[in-house]
DNA sequence: GACCCAGTAGACTGCTCAGTCTACTCTCAG
DNA sequence: CTGAGAGTAGACTGAGCAGTCTACTGGGTC
Protein backbone atom coordinates (compact mmCIF):
# COMPACT_ATOMS: atom_id res chain seq x y z
CA UNK A 1 0.00 0.00 0.00
CA UNK A 2 1.43 2.94 -0.98
CA UNK A 3 1.33 5.79 2.00
CA UNK A 4 2.27 9.58 1.43
CA UNK A 5 5.07 9.61 4.44
CA UNK A 6 8.17 7.52 4.58
CA UNK A 7 7.43 3.88 5.76
CA UNK A 8 9.87 3.33 9.12
CA UNK A 9 13.30 1.60 6.76
CA UNK A 10 13.26 5.28 4.64
CA UNK A 11 12.84 6.83 7.93
CA UNK A 12 16.05 4.16 9.33
CA UNK A 13 18.20 4.50 6.29
CA UNK A 14 17.64 8.08 6.19
CA UNK A 15 19.29 8.41 9.92
CA UNK A 16 21.90 5.55 8.49
CA UNK A 17 23.31 7.59 5.84
CA UNK A 18 22.66 10.66 8.28
CA UNK A 19 25.29 8.88 10.49
CA UNK A 20 27.53 7.73 7.98
CA UNK A 21 28.23 11.39 6.47
CA UNK A 22 28.24 13.17 10.23
CA UNK A 23 30.63 10.11 11.50
CA UNK A 24 33.16 10.42 8.69
CA UNK A 25 33.01 14.12 8.98
CA UNK A 26 33.47 14.48 12.32
CA UNK A 27 34.59 11.88 13.89
CA UNK A 28 32.40 9.32 16.49
CA UNK A 29 33.30 12.35 18.85
CA UNK A 30 29.74 14.23 17.17
CA UNK A 31 26.50 13.90 19.61
CA UNK A 32 23.49 12.71 18.47
CA UNK A 33 21.38 15.46 18.48
CA UNK A 34 23.90 16.68 14.90
CA UNK A 35 22.87 13.18 13.60
CA UNK A 36 18.87 13.09 14.24
CA UNK A 37 19.40 17.29 12.68
CA UNK A 38 21.33 15.87 10.23
CA UNK A 39 18.90 13.12 9.36
CA UNK A 40 15.96 15.73 10.05
CA UNK A 41 14.66 13.20 12.59
CA UNK A 42 13.50 13.31 16.34
CA UNK A 43 16.44 12.04 18.76
CA UNK A 44 13.78 10.13 20.05
CA UNK A 45 13.27 8.64 15.96
CA UNK A 46 16.74 7.55 15.95
CA UNK A 47 16.70 5.88 19.53
CA UNK A 48 13.36 3.85 18.23
CA UNK A 49 16.08 2.27 15.46
CA UNK A 50 19.02 2.00 17.30
CA UNK A 51 19.37 1.02 20.83
CA UNK A 52 22.22 3.39 21.43
CA UNK A 53 25.33 5.70 19.70
CA UNK A 54 27.40 2.47 20.12
CA UNK A 55 25.41 0.16 17.69
CA UNK A 56 24.78 3.55 15.37
CA UNK A 57 28.53 3.58 14.60
CA UNK A 58 29.23 0.02 14.24
CA UNK A 59 26.55 -0.27 11.76
CA UNK A 60 27.76 2.74 9.84
CA UNK A 61 31.19 1.16 10.09
CA UNK A 62 29.94 -2.30 8.88
CA UNK A 63 27.65 -0.85 5.82
CA UNK A 64 31.49 1.02 4.99
CA UNK A 65 33.41 -1.76 5.00
CA UNK A 66 30.91 -3.23 2.06
CA UNK A 67 31.71 -0.13 -0.11
CA UNK A 68 35.52 -0.04 0.12
CA UNK A 69 36.00 -3.43 -1.07
CA UNK A 70 38.04 -3.88 -4.23
CA UNK A 71 37.33 -6.51 -6.51
CA UNK A 72 40.02 -7.59 -8.94
CA UNK A 73 39.31 -8.90 -12.69
CA UNK A 74 41.50 -11.76 -14.40
CA UNK A 75 41.12 -11.05 -17.56
CA UNK A 76 44.00 -9.55 -19.36
CA UNK A 77 47.52 -9.71 -18.95
CA UNK A 78 48.90 -9.12 -15.58
CA UNK A 79 49.83 -5.86 -16.12
CA UNK A 80 46.62 -4.69 -17.42
CA UNK A 81 45.10 -6.20 -14.59
CA UNK A 82 47.10 -5.04 -11.89
CA UNK A 83 46.49 -1.45 -13.41
CA UNK A 84 42.44 -2.03 -13.32
CA UNK A 85 43.23 -2.96 -9.81
CA UNK A 86 45.60 -0.05 -9.03
CA UNK A 87 43.16 2.35 -9.82
CA UNK A 88 39.96 1.10 -7.90
CA UNK A 89 42.04 0.45 -5.32
CA UNK A 90 43.87 4.04 -4.89
CA UNK A 91 39.83 5.79 -6.15
CA UNK A 92 38.16 3.96 -2.84
CA UNK A 93 41.09 4.02 -0.70
CA UNK A 94 42.11 7.44 -1.42
CA UNK A 95 38.79 9.30 -1.62
CA UNK A 96 37.36 12.00 1.06
CA UNK A 97 34.96 8.97 2.13
CA UNK A 98 38.07 6.42 2.21
CA UNK A 99 40.17 8.20 4.10
CA UNK A 100 37.89 9.58 6.75
CA UNK A 101 36.50 6.24 7.36
CA UNK A 102 39.99 4.59 7.53
CA UNK A 103 40.72 8.11 10.40
CA UNK A 104 37.83 6.75 12.18
CA UNK A 105 38.30 3.49 13.05
CA UNK A 106 41.53 3.85 13.69
CA UNK A 107 41.09 6.42 16.08
CA UNK A 108 38.15 3.92 17.49
CA UNK A 109 39.63 0.89 17.23
CA UNK A 110 40.95 0.43 21.03
CA UNK A 111 37.07 1.11 22.08
CA UNK A 112 35.84 -1.15 19.29
CA UNK A 113 38.11 -3.94 18.97
CA UNK A 114 35.44 -6.13 18.00
CA UNK A 115 34.24 -4.11 15.22
CA UNK A 116 38.29 -2.68 14.47
CA UNK A 117 38.84 -6.87 13.54
CA UNK A 118 35.74 -6.91 11.63
CA UNK A 119 37.18 -4.15 9.72
CA UNK A 120 40.99 -5.24 9.09
CA UNK A 121 39.55 -9.11 8.46
CA UNK A 122 37.27 -7.78 5.74
CA UNK A 123 39.17 -4.82 4.71
CA UNK A 124 42.34 -5.24 3.96
CA UNK A 125 42.92 -8.69 4.82
CA UNK A 126 40.30 -9.58 2.34
CA UNK A 127 41.69 -7.57 -0.52
CA UNK A 128 45.10 -9.06 0.18
CA UNK A 129 43.67 -12.76 0.23
CA UNK A 130 42.57 -12.14 -3.37
CA UNK A 131 45.29 -10.19 -4.99
CA UNK A 132 47.70 -12.62 -3.11
CA UNK A 133 46.01 -15.49 -5.28
CA UNK A 134 45.90 -14.07 -8.17
CA UNK A 135 49.50 -13.19 -8.35
CA UNK A 136 50.22 -16.63 -7.06
CA UNK A 137 48.41 -17.95 -10.36
CA UNK A 138 50.42 -15.55 -12.28
CA UNK A 139 53.57 -17.08 -10.60
CA UNK A 140 52.35 -20.56 -10.97
CA UNK A 141 51.84 -19.42 -14.90
CA UNK A 142 55.61 -18.30 -14.74
CA UNK A 143 54.33 -14.54 -15.93
CA UNK A 144 55.71 -13.31 -12.27
CA UNK A 145 58.83 -14.35 -10.29
CA UNK A 146 58.09 -17.07 -8.13
CA UNK A 147 57.39 -15.89 -4.36
CA UNK A 148 55.57 -15.70 -1.54
CA UNK A 149 52.20 -14.10 -2.94
CA UNK A 150 51.29 -12.90 0.21
CA UNK A 151 54.04 -10.82 0.69
CA UNK A 152 53.74 -9.59 -3.08
CA UNK A 153 50.46 -8.86 -2.62
CA UNK A 154 51.37 -6.18 0.83
CA UNK A 155 53.97 -4.87 -0.98
CA UNK A 156 51.63 -4.12 -3.69
CA UNK A 157 49.32 -2.57 -1.68
CA UNK A 158 51.63 -0.93 0.15
CA UNK A 159 52.96 0.77 -2.79
CA UNK A 160 50.09 1.51 -4.33
CA UNK A 161 48.41 4.05 -1.17
CA UNK A 162 50.81 4.13 1.96
CA UNK A 163 52.36 7.68 1.57
CA UNK A 164 49.66 9.34 -0.23
CA UNK A 165 46.98 8.38 2.56
CA UNK A 166 49.75 9.53 5.13
CA UNK A 167 49.06 13.04 3.23
CA UNK A 168 45.41 12.87 3.67
CA UNK A 169 45.22 11.42 7.16
CA UNK A 170 47.96 13.48 8.59
CA UNK A 171 48.73 16.18 6.10
CA UNK A 172 44.51 16.52 5.00
CA UNK A 173 45.63 17.28 1.91
CA UNK A 174 42.44 16.54 -0.15
CA UNK A 175 43.93 15.56 -4.17
CA UNK A 176 45.41 12.45 -3.66
CA UNK A 177 44.88 11.10 -7.11
CA UNK A 178 47.47 11.51 -9.70
CA UNK A 179 46.47 9.77 -12.63
CA UNK A 180 49.78 8.60 -13.18
CA UNK A 181 50.98 7.05 -9.82
CA UNK A 182 49.20 3.97 -10.75
CA UNK A 183 51.09 2.79 -13.82
CA UNK A 184 54.33 4.10 -12.19
CA UNK A 185 53.61 1.96 -8.67
CA UNK A 186 52.74 -1.23 -10.80
CA UNK A 187 55.52 -0.80 -13.17
CA UNK A 188 58.03 -0.70 -10.43
CA UNK A 189 56.20 -3.92 -8.58
CA UNK A 190 56.48 -5.83 -12.38
CA UNK A 191 60.47 -4.82 -11.88
CA UNK A 192 60.78 -5.98 -8.52
CA UNK A 193 58.57 -9.38 -9.10
CA UNK A 194 59.77 -9.78 -12.80
CA UNK A 195 59.97 -13.49 -13.75
CA UNK A 196 63.50 -15.07 -13.19
CA UNK A 197 65.79 -14.29 -15.31
CA UNK A 198 64.80 -11.30 -17.06
CA UNK A 199 66.32 -8.46 -17.45
CA UNK A 200 64.31 -5.00 -17.18
CA UNK B 1 72.13 24.33 45.01
CA UNK B 2 71.20 20.75 46.43
CA UNK B 3 67.34 20.70 47.41
CA UNK B 4 65.69 18.04 48.87
CA UNK B 5 62.39 18.61 46.52
CA UNK B 6 62.35 18.70 43.09
CA UNK B 7 62.71 21.64 41.41
CA UNK B 8 59.68 23.12 38.97
CA UNK B 9 61.70 21.48 36.13
CA UNK B 10 61.54 18.42 37.57
CA UNK B 11 57.87 18.90 37.87
CA UNK B 12 57.21 20.14 34.70
CA UNK B 13 59.27 17.10 32.79
CA UNK B 14 57.16 15.06 35.27
CA UNK B 15 53.88 16.14 34.12
CA UNK B 16 55.35 15.79 30.26
CA UNK B 17 56.35 12.48 30.99
CA UNK B 18 53.35 11.48 32.41
CA UNK B 19 50.94 12.99 29.47
CA UNK B 20 52.43 11.42 27.13
CA UNK B 21 52.07 7.94 27.92
CA UNK B 22 48.70 8.72 29.22
CA UNK B 23 47.83 10.36 25.33
CA UNK B 24 49.62 7.19 23.62
CA UNK B 25 47.88 4.74 25.83
CA UNK B 26 44.23 6.37 25.93
CA UNK B 27 44.12 9.22 23.07
CA UNK B 28 43.40 12.77 23.20
CA UNK B 29 40.10 12.06 25.31
CA UNK B 30 41.70 11.38 28.37
CA UNK B 31 41.07 13.39 31.25
CA UNK B 32 43.18 16.44 32.59
CA UNK B 33 43.00 14.52 36.57
CA UNK B 34 44.25 11.06 34.90
CA UNK B 35 47.28 12.52 33.42
CA UNK B 36 47.89 14.67 36.95
CA UNK B 37 46.91 11.31 39.10
CA UNK B 38 49.84 9.44 36.69
CA UNK B 39 52.09 12.10 37.31
CA UNK B 40 51.38 12.58 41.23
CA UNK B 41 51.18 16.11 40.68
CA UNK B 42 47.52 18.59 42.12
CA UNK B 43 45.37 18.87 38.60
CA UNK B 44 46.64 23.12 39.37
CA UNK B 45 50.15 22.23 39.15
CA UNK B 46 49.67 21.06 35.87
CA UNK B 47 48.00 24.16 34.71
CA UNK B 48 50.90 26.31 36.42
CA UNK B 49 53.08 24.38 33.84
CA UNK B 50 51.03 24.11 31.06
CA UNK B 51 48.03 26.76 30.04
CA UNK B 52 45.85 24.06 28.57
CA UNK B 53 44.95 20.44 27.49
CA UNK B 54 45.94 21.30 23.99
CA UNK B 55 49.11 23.05 24.61
CA UNK B 56 50.34 20.57 26.75
CA UNK B 57 48.68 17.99 24.25
CA UNK B 58 50.39 19.81 21.66
CA UNK B 59 53.64 19.53 23.50
CA UNK B 60 53.76 16.24 24.00
CA UNK B 61 53.38 15.69 20.05
CA UNK B 62 56.38 17.70 19.16
CA UNK B 63 58.48 16.07 21.86
CA UNK B 64 57.35 12.47 20.22
CA UNK B 65 58.49 13.54 16.62
CA UNK B 66 61.75 13.78 17.57
CA UNK B 67 61.93 10.31 18.72
CA UNK B 68 60.59 8.58 16.13
CA UNK B 69 63.31 10.42 13.26
CA UNK B 70 65.24 7.53 12.12
CA UNK B 71 68.82 9.10 11.24
CA UNK B 72 70.63 7.09 7.94
CA UNK B 73 73.81 6.09 8.27
CA UNK B 74 75.39 6.28 4.79
CA UNK B 75 78.55 3.86 5.19
CA UNK B 76 78.89 0.59 3.17
CA UNK B 77 77.16 -0.93 0.57
CA UNK B 78 73.75 0.24 -0.31
CA UNK B 79 71.92 -3.13 1.27
CA UNK B 80 74.10 -2.85 4.30
CA UNK B 81 72.91 0.69 4.64
CA UNK B 82 69.33 0.58 3.77
CA UNK B 83 68.87 -2.74 5.72
CA UNK B 84 69.92 -0.88 9.21
CA UNK B 85 67.85 1.89 8.26
CA UNK B 86 64.73 -0.46 7.45
CA UNK B 87 65.42 -2.40 10.69
CA UNK B 88 65.51 1.23 12.50
CA UNK B 89 62.10 2.40 10.66
CA UNK B 90 60.28 -0.22 11.80
CA UNK B 91 61.94 -0.84 15.52
CA UNK B 92 60.50 2.80 15.71
CA UNK B 93 57.27 3.04 13.72
CA UNK B 94 56.05 -0.34 14.68
CA UNK B 95 56.60 -0.23 18.37
CA UNK B 96 54.02 0.44 20.80
CA UNK B 97 54.96 4.33 21.33
CA UNK B 98 54.78 4.65 17.63
CA UNK B 99 51.33 2.83 16.76
CA UNK B 100 49.72 5.01 19.58
CA UNK B 101 51.37 7.93 18.66
CA UNK B 102 50.52 8.06 15.09
CA UNK B 103 47.03 6.64 16.44
CA UNK B 104 46.65 10.14 18.30
CA UNK B 105 47.76 12.17 15.29
CA UNK B 106 45.59 10.53 12.87
CA UNK B 107 42.52 10.93 15.29
CA UNK B 108 42.99 14.23 16.55
CA UNK B 109 44.55 16.20 12.85
CA UNK B 110 41.64 17.44 12.24
CA UNK B 111 40.98 19.19 15.13
CA UNK B 112 44.90 20.40 15.43
CA UNK B 113 45.56 20.98 11.58
CA UNK B 114 49.20 22.96 12.59
CA UNK B 115 50.25 20.70 14.46
CA UNK B 116 49.43 17.56 12.25
CA UNK B 117 51.17 19.60 9.48
CA UNK B 118 54.19 20.17 12.19
CA UNK B 119 53.90 16.73 12.61
CA UNK B 120 53.84 15.36 8.99
CA UNK B 121 56.87 17.78 7.86
CA UNK B 122 59.46 16.88 10.48
CA UNK B 123 58.39 13.38 10.62
CA UNK B 124 57.43 11.38 7.50
CA UNK B 125 58.39 13.93 4.70
CA UNK B 126 61.96 14.43 6.37
CA UNK B 127 62.47 11.12 6.55
CA UNK B 128 61.97 10.90 2.85
CA UNK B 129 64.06 13.46 2.42
CA UNK B 130 66.63 12.31 3.32
CA UNK B 131 66.22 8.95 2.36
CA UNK B 132 65.49 10.11 -1.02
CA UNK B 133 69.10 11.82 -0.97
CA UNK B 134 70.77 8.88 0.19
CA UNK B 135 69.05 7.07 -3.06
CA UNK B 136 69.85 9.84 -5.32
CA UNK B 137 73.43 9.64 -4.44
CA UNK B 138 73.59 5.89 -4.74
CA UNK B 139 71.90 6.41 -8.17
CA UNK B 140 74.51 9.24 -9.55
CA UNK B 141 77.13 6.48 -8.48
CA UNK B 142 75.35 3.98 -10.78
CA UNK B 143 74.31 1.30 -7.53
CA UNK B 144 70.88 2.27 -8.31
CA UNK B 145 68.30 2.68 -11.44
CA UNK B 146 68.20 5.68 -11.92
CA UNK B 147 64.56 6.70 -11.56
CA UNK B 148 62.96 9.47 -9.43
CA UNK B 149 64.71 9.29 -5.68
CA UNK B 150 61.92 10.50 -4.04
CA UNK B 151 59.28 8.11 -5.34
CA UNK B 152 62.01 5.36 -4.78
CA UNK B 153 61.86 6.59 -1.27
CA UNK B 154 58.37 6.34 -0.99
CA UNK B 155 58.23 3.20 -1.79
CA UNK B 156 60.74 1.66 0.18
CA UNK B 157 59.08 2.97 3.80
CA UNK B 158 55.70 2.13 2.24
CA UNK B 159 56.80 -1.16 1.98
CA UNK B 160 58.87 -1.50 5.19
CA UNK B 161 55.37 -0.91 7.37
CA UNK B 162 52.54 -0.21 5.92
CA UNK B 163 50.48 -3.36 5.92
CA UNK B 164 52.14 -4.19 9.75
CA UNK B 165 51.41 -0.98 11.05
CA UNK B 166 47.97 -1.55 9.70
CA UNK B 167 48.25 -4.89 12.08
CA UNK B 168 48.74 -2.53 15.08
CA UNK B 169 46.61 0.52 14.51
CA UNK B 170 43.28 -1.64 13.44
CA UNK B 171 44.14 -5.47 14.63
CA UNK B 172 45.89 -4.55 17.50
CA UNK B 173 48.48 -6.86 17.29
CA UNK B 174 51.43 -5.90 19.72
CA UNK B 175 53.93 -8.18 18.26
CA UNK B 176 54.77 -6.59 14.61
CA UNK B 177 58.45 -6.89 14.51
CA UNK B 178 59.48 -10.46 12.70
CA UNK B 179 63.29 -9.97 12.21
CA UNK B 180 63.29 -11.05 8.24
CA UNK B 181 61.08 -9.19 7.17
CA UNK B 182 63.16 -6.02 6.44
CA UNK B 183 65.44 -7.84 4.17
CA UNK B 184 62.93 -9.51 2.72
CA UNK B 185 61.79 -6.08 1.88
CA UNK B 186 65.26 -4.24 1.06
CA UNK B 187 65.75 -7.21 -1.30
CA UNK B 188 62.67 -6.90 -3.04
CA UNK B 189 63.20 -2.97 -3.19
CA UNK B 190 66.73 -3.34 -4.32
CA UNK B 191 65.29 -5.75 -7.55
CA UNK B 192 63.25 -2.60 -8.36
CA UNK B 193 65.49 -0.50 -8.72
CA UNK B 194 68.64 -2.73 -9.86
CA UNK B 195 70.55 -1.03 -11.87
CA UNK B 196 69.94 -1.39 -15.70
CA UNK B 197 70.95 -4.03 -17.38
CA UNK B 198 71.52 -6.42 -14.24
CA UNK B 199 69.40 -9.61 -14.15
CA UNK B 200 68.14 -10.81 -10.52
C1' DG C 1 -15.39 7.88 15.79
C1' DA C 2 -11.87 4.86 17.90
C1' DC C 3 -7.57 3.20 17.60
C1' DC C 4 -2.80 2.53 16.28
C1' DC C 5 1.52 3.67 14.59
C1' DA C 6 5.36 6.47 13.66
C1' DG C 7 7.28 10.42 14.60
C1' DT C 8 7.95 15.03 17.33
C1' DA C 9 9.31 18.44 20.81
C1' DG C 10 11.44 19.21 24.64
C1' DA C 11 12.10 18.72 29.54
C1' DC C 12 14.89 16.05 32.59
C1' DT C 13 18.49 12.96 34.83
C1' DG C 14 22.96 11.73 35.58
C1' DC C 15 27.37 11.91 34.30
C1' DT C 16 32.01 13.66 32.73
C1' DC C 17 35.07 17.13 32.15
C1' DA C 18 38.06 21.64 31.49
C1' DG C 19 39.37 25.16 33.89
C1' DT C 20 39.13 28.48 38.15
C1' DC C 21 39.46 29.73 42.86
C1' DT C 22 40.50 29.49 47.70
C1' DA C 23 42.65 28.16 51.72
C1' DC C 24 46.19 25.35 53.11
C1' DT C 25 51.17 23.10 53.68
C1' DC C 26 55.96 22.65 53.14
C1' DT C 27 60.61 24.13 52.29
C1' DC C 28 64.19 27.11 51.73
C1' DA C 29 66.51 31.84 52.08
C1' DG C 30 67.82 35.60 54.68
C1' DC D 1 60.88 34.36 62.58
C1' DT D 2 59.27 35.86 58.18
C1' DG D 3 58.14 35.84 53.64
C1' DA D 4 58.21 33.84 49.03
C1' DG D 5 57.68 30.21 45.83
C1' DA D 6 56.01 25.72 44.61
C1' DG D 7 52.76 22.41 45.40
C1' DT D 8 48.13 20.44 47.29
C1' DA D 9 43.25 19.29 48.14
C1' DG D 10 39.06 19.97 46.95
C1' DA D 11 34.98 22.77 46.11
C1' DC D 12 32.81 25.04 42.33
C1' DT D 13 31.20 26.71 37.64
C1' DG D 14 29.64 26.04 33.25
C1' DA D 15 29.24 23.30 29.55
C1' DG D 16 28.20 19.21 26.74
C1' DC D 17 26.18 14.94 26.12
C1' DA D 18 23.78 10.02 26.18
C1' DG D 19 19.78 8.27 27.06
C1' DT D 20 14.84 8.40 29.17
C1' DC D 21 10.24 9.99 29.66
C1' DT D 22 5.97 12.34 28.78
C1' DA D 23 2.61 14.62 26.26
C1' DC D 24 1.57 15.60 21.81
C1' DT D 25 0.42 15.35 16.41
C1' DG D 26 -1.27 13.44 12.33
C1' DG D 27 -2.15 9.97 8.92
C1' DG D 28 -4.21 5.34 8.06
C1' DT D 29 -7.32 1.47 9.20
C1' DC D 30 -11.39 -0.67 10.74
Amino acid sequence: MLTTIDNPQDTRQRVLDAACETFREEGYQVSIDRIAARAQVARQTLYNHFPSKDALFAEVIRSAIQSILVTLEGGGDVRTTLLAFGDAYRNKLLSLEGVAIFRAMVAEAPRFPALAQQFFAQGPATTRKHLAAYLSHAMARGELRPDNAAFAAEMLTAMLIDFDRLRGLINLQTDLLKPAKTAQVVDCFLRAFAPLGESQ
